[in-house]
DNA sequence: AAAATAAAAGAGTTTTTTATCTTTTATTTG
DNA sequence: CAAATAAAAGATAAAAAACTCTTTTATTTT
């Protein structure tokens, strides 16, 4: 569904949220570990997501990434987009460059109803909305 | 969503299901013209499926590929099984190995109502139904 | 100012996926 | 039986994705 890439986004973002919910930062280190993912490829990945601007970062000692309340109001999908693009949403499901509705793949109209609850799911979820829950250990981020 | 591999798996059978729904066979030439996919390829996917049982061969002169009875019944689920495995009805959204309802992920619930319904529109579709559609260019496997 | 900390950037490497090329085996037809 | 046809099998190559390592830059603390 996802790339790895962006299902790591996805967690470690996640994760940010919920370590920085009263202010401070937290590193990579901590991140990679948070979310048991490989320590220089999660510090790529956070890279561009900081160049994008959905995640903000501080060098430094006291320094490390966090979010601005901006980012806290994201949605699932606007990070997915900046990482795997909107293939997710759009792309053909049997790979069709030109799949649409009037040059339609056989299974295009099936696949564009599950697709676009899957694009509303997305759409609505703000990343920040997870604290809770992993407090709670109602849901997790690792194993 | 699909590999690749799969997405070509599943326009190739849906040819041939279209191709042969009269008897005869089709060579994988007309398959990866049929389909516009690298000829050596989908040989090798059919080679795959064909061993699975999934869709029947012949060598030799009249030879070629066709389905029988049971196959055409076959489900798109059965197929996109043969080449990706369940991952696509059980991996993780987030890419957890141990993502369960007892120890779910933050989007798990969502997820698994989104991916129910597209395992349901995979099992109740059968490879050989686009038959109709195709011969009247009401739906294409190409371009 | 020097030392320490932590992200940014750049340059690889490894693995997996996708694709190609060549040889072999089976079958049919003249 | 020889020639032709077509899939099966095996080996290799190219491209993309996933992952690692090293150096640089910015910031803070002492």
């Amino acid at each position: 569904m996802f790339s790895k890439t962006c299902e790591y986004a996805i967690r470690a973002v996640i994760f940010i949220a919920q370590q920085t919910r009263e202010g401070g930062r937290v590193s990579i280190k901590d991140v990679a570990r948070g979310i048991d993912s490989p320590e220089h490829f999660i510090a790529k990945i956070l890279q561009e997501l900081s160049r994008k601007g959905l995640v903000q970062s501080a060098k430094g000692p006291t320094g490390g990434f966090y979010l601005d309340h901006a980012s806290l109001q994201q949605s699932l999908a606007d990070f997915v987009r900046a990482i795997d693009g909107d293939r997710v949403f759009s792309g053909c499901g049997l790979g069709l460059k030109q799949c649409s509705e009037s040059h339609p793949c056989p299974i295009h109209h099936q696949f564009k109803s599950i697709r676009n609850q899957l694009m509303v799911m997305l759409e609505t979820t703000q990343i920040g909305g997870f604290t809770r829950e992993l407090e709670a250990k109602m849901a997790f981020l690792k194993q």
